[in-house]
DNA sequence: GTAGGAATGCAAACTTTTTATCATTTTACT
DNA sequence: AGTAAAATGATAAAAAGTTTGCATTCCTAC
């Protein structure tokens, strides 16, 4: 096994301390309330934002408005950087799971960034070619590997201590799913005593056989 | 409609004449044959790759070692950023089309082009940011769409001069489904008149009602 | 602590997709 | 020009997934 560098990094943790004061000094610090919106899929208003505080969630809704969870992140995830760098919409919906401060800087502030700490667009460059990686894994995931795959190696890969609180709803639309198949699909992993089912939440009892399938 | 910005950016268009030609001087340029393999999936080479001359393929191979196509790259794209700026294995095998000069850069020498340039961590960011902001869409669409639509979205945006060259196979790779489904699903699009089925290329008859599916 | 909403479990009918084959057409190569 | 390989067209049977509907369980907010 390839000891491959972990793809998945927080924005401000590839900062020195002293770059990471100076983007906090640029930005705006926002509070937002359990529940409130920060923004929503298809919104213009470009602009990078840091979780300083909190957590959020990232989703998207159904027609008929139902939101759906697709991640969630933490202190010093960012979000947001494409719509920094060139004039698109938004992809997602982000909500404020609890109370949380959130860093806005506009493309001017992220320019000015680039511009002048030195460690700022290696650390951006770094960030968004990780996530573009996890992104095209996630293309050939789609692609390649069964609902029953992409559902045992979502669980595998978003739980923490052996346990993932989501509904099967959310889990479905990740794996581009049904709910119903998602039920089927737990049933089955729990009658090879892979998983428990619970109320909006599931409990790992073998991770690596999962990661396995 | 939004006139957004086009989210598929040469990296060469958008550095100045002089910066384009100081990533010239200091790339290795490499020629490869037609049908010659420049890196496959699962690399560890790093560094980063960019089309002078020529035309080459991105796709991946079946288990039994059939290559697909997932799509062409032509003069001033690069590819394999990633893996200069994270080390991680390459996600698709690339190959020449037809005789290519391919600027090879390490992640050394990309590091440098950063520092010495100062349109170039700018040109990358926006780069990857519309790549990523591309394949997140794409993973939206194996959530959201059908088949049927996924295929005439890919052949709306695929056409050139209103055809399309590429075996149903790939089709059905690009759009994550077997080849019998793409042999129906294009005889549908056929009976209504949008297409016209032919060996290895597909004929657009009417682009917008294809799009608007 | 209870009512009402939210989430889950499950079954049946239906639709879509895959797998497996095979004939036919087109192309590439000698 | 003739032949072998590649690609397409098509079909039937099997498998997988969706939709609909409803009962049950769990939780949250009075």
């Amino acid at each position: 096994m390839i000891d491959f560098q972990r793809p998945n990094i927080p924005l401000m943790a590839q900062l020195s301390p002293a770059s990471a004061e100076a983007v906090q000094r640029l930005g705006v610090s926002v509070k937002y309330a359990a529940g409130q919106t920060i923004h929503l899929r298809g919104d213009m208003k470009p602009g990078l934002s840091i979780v300083l505080e909190g957590r959020v969630r990232v989703g998207t809704q159904t027609e008929d408005g139902t939101p759906l969870t697709l991640a969630e992140f933490g202190q010093g995830h960012s979000f947001g950087e494409i719509t920094s760098f060139i004039t698109l919409p938004r992809t997602h919906d982000v909500t404020a799971i609890v109370e949380s401060r959130i860093l806005q800087l506009t493309a001017n502030d992220n320019q000015r960034l680039i511009e002048t700490l030195p460690d700022y667009a290696p650390a951006m460059l770094k960030m968004l070619a990780a996530r573009l990686y996890l992104t095209l894994e996630t293309v050939e995931d789609f692609r390649q590997k069964t609902p029953l795959q992409r559902l045992a190696e979502l669980l595998a890969t978003s739980s923490s201590d052996g346990v993932v609180t989501a509904r099967q709803t959310d889990l479905a639309y990740t794996i581009g799913v049904s709910r119903v198949t998602v039920g089927k699909l737990l049933k089955t992993l729990e009658q090879k005593r892979l998983i428990k089912r619970g109320y909006r939440q599931i409990v790992i009892l073998h991770p690596e056989s999962l990661s396995a399938i």
